[in-house]
DNA sequence: GATGAATGAGGATTCATTCAT
DNA sequence: TATGAATGAATCCTCATTCAT
């Protein structure tokens, strides 16, 4: 487990910013940074190569800093990959808050897919370790880590999808959940493997695919 | 390619071709099933496990022979992989020729979807290790492939689609072809992770999204 | 060991001439053939690539035979090297005979090296597998094979060279053969790694050799 | 080359040099230490059972570390020849420097001999692993040092014996020169074999034999 | 006798992980 | 802490030899 982890020893007291205390404060500081590099690093490698193939002695020469100084912060292969998906999942837990705000739901559905839409798959764009990370590594740790975004994600979904479809019975929304999540990412492949004019039409067709698919299932008329 | 596929070295004394080309031919026919059996371990293993973590090993094990006899009918681990993959790739451009039925393009829409998807999805049920396979297996002989069945759907995928929208353009057929495959693939997955009621109700939603995306870009009439 | 060494089984008596005695006798002589023709591969083989990287399934392979069948007539990969050897050395022992004639060593020098190196050149550069053979395997089989070859040419030697001088201690004989076999083998090498004129050139170039080293000793004045 | 040999990561804090820059040199010497301990126990195991049936892990068991530390300097088997070929071959090229020194051009035959054999047996008995590496790996590298080692003595024997015989065409020069050196191999292997008085002579004879062979070719008037 | 499949020990090599400095 | 050498189990693969047919 990183140090990071540790529970900090109560230094919020303050006092004493003396010597005795500055030390290891830039200390923890200078492990916060050496995280951070071997945690990009590690994705860097685990994007290329993916997971299984990606070796620690890889990403400690990536990181520019020998293998037994990784193992000083990681204590194994997986640590680092747990460590690196749970602080994505950080951000997209964030992230998605952003996206699935609560006044998004009023929206008629076009502009509530933009709403949703367009954020997460900036947030992938720009984190594209996220997804294939979270995809196929077959470690338990980051499969747990993948199953919790996913309910995550599909609770949010059904969450919108109920606020449109009052009437659906709970096995419906998690059916039509599931695909919409899907969907979603069948769509996130075609969008990460393209760019520019063909990854937004990509984006495009998404929305047309959702838009279709959930239309008619709507029950509850939103306003305008 | 097994090495027992070498043309039988016909003996020349050529008297007695009854026993004389019964024995090669009993055990060419052992060597057969010795492939098949490797090949339906490596199958298994490379489901569980995926293709990189499968150790050749444990494939000679699962089929419970030594590791030299695996060596005797491969080269090597990827060559399984290939032949593998090869083999289930044929039954599948086999099975595409049924889905595809020249026929079957004249169906409406939802008739259609029933007819190429049901075979399709059949089969994959069927040989669960043909996903695993060509889903990410990093080998260029796999890749090769995968790339072959997918240029080979996406194509059949584009042939009806075009007799559908005589007027679309080649980028906006490709557009979607990818979409419709992309779809098709999410809900794979979640068909192959089902079984039963669940798994038909996914099967009946996949044909819903595509019925209801499609629906809106058909320019020809169809009969009836 | 190879059935060829077998005592037969006091075949000699001539009698009954029937199908009794003539089906092993084709056998045997099948098995002869046989035996012929794995050594002959034998021999490509350890002169391509030498006795250790020689693989029992490459002669196998280059004799057109199965493995299996290989070791119907050897118990070991080194028998082959062994019964190789083996036959060389008879073959090299019977032209020695040849060269050695006693009558040669009334010649004066020059005529008596052309008589005597001439046929032992000979015959490396048609069999040299024996060479390749003989110079390092590090098989305790072969290595015997070796020596006695060495201490037979030894002893040739040092009986031509006692006859020319009648005062050399032992001791001086047994230096100065083996200084004689030593150029001798290291002028083969050049010779077999050459054709044509400079082939002879080396052949000339090692009599001239021998000729000034052993000239000086000479004590016993020859007759002519 | 052994990866130890890359450029020390001249550390960027440029503080106290002393320190920061004994430890990683204590550590580069000892990766030093190890890179000659597997050398030399290389250079055991290969003169004892030649390069093919060297195995890796016994070298390193020889050496008395584990067979992974053997590949943190060296990349494979081949490697570890070619390094200690190419470290001995750099110690035959300063000692030939020795050997050949020009000034010995001006002395008669005899003392020329000794001049430039002694070293060079010398040399030879204490390192009979040089002997055994370049005479038959079949390993390319190795081979191309073989070369290397043997077209520059074969220079050096050419310069020594156009001084004696100024006559002679390009053709001569070499053919003799290939003589030269076969029969000095020829007696090396003899010299290798033996010890005390009999290795002394041995030396004496491959003196005798090439003085004879050579002086009658010499043209060119020596002083004295 | 012949075949070729089967065996399994052994060899080269990799890599997650530990340890001395 | 940082380093990089050290470890050794595990992997892929080879090949001499045996066995069933």
């Amino acid at each position: 487990m990183p140090e990071s982890r540790q529970t900090q020893p109560t230094d919020e007291k303050g006092e004493k910013t003396t010597e005795a205390a500055t030390a290891p404060r830039r200390r923890q500081a200078r492990g916060e940074r050496r995280i951070a590099q071997l945690l990009q690093a590690a994705a860097g490698v685990f994007c290329r190569t993916g997971y299984a193939a990606a070796s620690t002695n890889a990403i400690a020469r990536e990181a520019g800093v020998s293998p037994g100084t990784l193992y000083q912060f990681f204590p194994n292969k997986e640590a680092i990959a747990v460590e690196l998906g749970g602080r994505l999942l950080h951000d997209a837990h964030e992230m998605h808050g952003q996206a699935f705000l609560p006044e998004n739901l009023h929206k008629p559905l076009p502009e509530l897919l933009d709403a949703v839409l367009d954020p997460v798959i900036a947030f992938n764009c720009e984190n594209p370790a996220f997804w294939a990370l979270m995809h196929g590594s077959g470690v338990p740790g980051i499969q747990q880590e993948h199953e919790e975004l996913h309910t995550s994600l599909l609770t949010r979904v059904e969450d919108v999808l109920r606020s449109f479809c009052p009437d659906s019975t709970p096995a419906e929304l998690d059916l039509v959940s599931n695909m919409i999540l899907g969907i979603f990412k069948a769509s996130l492949d075609l969008i990460l493997a393209t760019e520019g004019a063909e990854r937004a039409a990509y984006v495009a067709e998404l929305k047309a695919v959702l838009l279709r698919y959930l239309e008619p299932m709507i029950t509850e008329p939103h306003p305008l």
